[in-house]
DNA sequence: ATAATAATTGCATTCGAAGTCATTCTTATG
DNA sequence: CATAAGAATGACTTCGAATGCAATTATTAT
């Protein structure tokens, strides 16, 4: 018995008169055991407390059960849901979630190298950090990827994304049914793939209603940050009738900074959708016209994916997008008369 | 080269035309190398693209250096960002979480024998349905284990908490200096520890100020639960003047429906207070009366605790409280003029 | 009862790194 | 220059479960 209390097959098969191979046999399904053999060491591994060694199990199988998840700490409000949904699904298929944290550029190849030290059996990325070339080092060693709304330009990586562009025609869709015409795109942090995708989600759909030179304010995702940039942006220019905001907390920043204070009201006189659909925004004091993005379906769909890979390598990368749904709360009105 | 591409010590010991053995003496710190061989081994491992694996390391070590973090899916709202500051001092302890979800008692015996044949090296707590059997298991392997804002009676297991007791009593407190004499607590769910905690916690701090069978009403933690069942005791009773709840969302909520249902204001009619701290609760149409939660201490203090457990298995258990943090919003008032 | 077949079982090896120990090679010292 | 002390190295074993293969036992058919 040593410090760890460990108990080993061997103890078991010593316990129960048999050999180890027959106590491992009865812990493996589908492998022939006779029931006399089987109550024996079961038994034993009772009285025991025996437990099989999945870490001895992983070495002998060259398989892990674990799925490495990359998040990044700079919390995405919807992460946290992401995350717990993942893991779930995760879990339905027998596998593990092992999380990594990437905040910065400099931890990639430490992270990279972690994660590859632990053998995983398959990697979901949900992190911007991650450049082409992080992916190819997992191809060198044959790790899937799946990547969690984020694409590479190329697509040699499997992608379960949300139709950012589908979800911004939409809202975008509905202000100029309102009879907007000067619109504020509040744009996220630049080195989000999101934030960047929702963009320039923003901006086709506008365009393809003819509206072209948009103003566009970056904030950082933050309530705080959409307050100090509508702000900023407001003593210097012309207010727009609706506000295009790249997600629900920014949102409410700015309809908060808007009620504040410019003084002025939500939705009469400015117009304002997000994006995401989080609790926040059915609020009474927001009820916010958003999309949100089928997380449920999308973490699914991500495992799903990357289980594929993970027992068929050669199937090719796939991009699957879900489209957004769109809530219609109460935040845009028809434009207000025009009197310049 | 195998399917996995798997480059080994012995391959790289082959190609720098050394023995294993000198390989993994270049992997281990603080080993007698000469530099020539050091050399050799590192050209050749750079050039094979090899990497120690960490699954047999793990069994020759006897330590896998993997914490096993259990969540419960029921999205507590600040949980995201605990499970974000958990993973990032592990993360720096240089050791790894392996997720595990617990909803339900059922779950308990599967979850705990994965975690048991993970071999990790400690576990941290964070739900609910955690028997002091479970952790009686963990103890028989020498596991340890550290629950988070959640005790056992005994004491028999290193727990890190907030101190609810204290932070309702600055709530309280402020509450009655407004000379609030008519409360409702609004609790969170039954089963859960923290809720449990911070109902005493008010009981207790009313109780000390001489209020005694202060009525309570129980919601799941949830905006819409604090609407609901404030909506339902509103029809049956006089109002309170003051509202103290067991979360931040569910103090929201009471707010959006004294607003919108109950059409009276917050804080000039009735006054309330939430927990947690949570980032909603500073936006400009709640600003509420709130004591955060020391996150950051605390889950490095937990992190801390099951690093010094893991290293010296006897320390005896220990539980550590901390202190809320007092926000002052705009949401407590003066009480109205009692007029019945 | 006996041969033929099928089902069990155990031995020995494997997975990949780490550490023990004995041996060899350096280096310093008298 | 010889020798002791120290550094460096490799052969071998260990961690714990899984499995191919050969040997054994049980089952079925004849």
């Amino acid at each position: 018995m040593n410090k760890k209390n460990r108990v080993t097959s061997y103890d078991v098969a010593h316990a129960a008169g048999v050999s180890q191979s027959a106590v491992s046999r009865v812990y493996r399904p589908g492998v022939s055991v006779s029931k006399k053999t089987r109550e024996k060491v079961l038994k034993a591994a009772e009285e025991l407390g025996y437990k099989p060694n999945a870490i001895a199990r992983m070495l002998i199988n060259q398989s892990t059960g674990m799925i490495a998840v990359i998040i990044s700490s700079r919390a995405n409000v919807n992460f946290p849901e992401v995350l717990a949904q993942l893991n779930k699904h995760i879990a339905e298929k027998n596998k593990r979630v092992l999380l990594f944290t990437l905040d910065d550029a400099e931890q990639l190849e430490t992270v990279i190298e972690q994660i590859l030290a632990y053998q995983v059996d398959g990697v979901v990325a949900l992190t911007a950090h991650f450049e082409p070339d992080s992916v190819t080092q997992f191809a060198k060693h044959n790790i899937p990827v799946v990547l969690y709304n984020r694409e590479l330009p190329d697509h040699s990586v499997s992608s379960v994304c949300c139709n950012h562009d589908q979800g911004l025609r939409m809202l975008v869709d509905i202000l100029v049914n309102h009879h907007h015409q000067h619109f504020l795109i509040m744009a996220g942090p630049k080195d989000s793939d999101v934030a960047r995708a929702r963009l320039s989600g923003a901006r086709n759909a506008l365009l393809s209603h003819g509206f072209t030179d948009t103003n566009v304010v970056y904030g950082d995702y933050s309530y705080d940050s959409a307050r100090e940039c509508l702000s900023a942006y407001a003593e210097k220019n012309a207010l727009p009738t609706a506000i295009i905001c790249a997600n629900d907390t920014m949102a409410i920043g700015a309809i908060d900074e808007i009620r504040e204070n410019l003084n002025l009201r939500v939705p009469e006189d400015i117009s304002v959708v997000g994006f995401d659909g989080i609790s926040a925004s059915s609020w009474h004091s927001y009820q916010l016209t958003t999309v949100s993005q089928p997380t449920y379906f999308m973490t699914k769909a991500a495992v799903e994916t990357l289980v594929n890979l993970i027992e068929s390598p050669d199937i090719p990368p796939e991009t699957r997008y879900w489209p957004g749904k769109l809530i219609e709360g109460n935040s845009v009105a028809a434009a207000p008369r025009d009197n310049e």
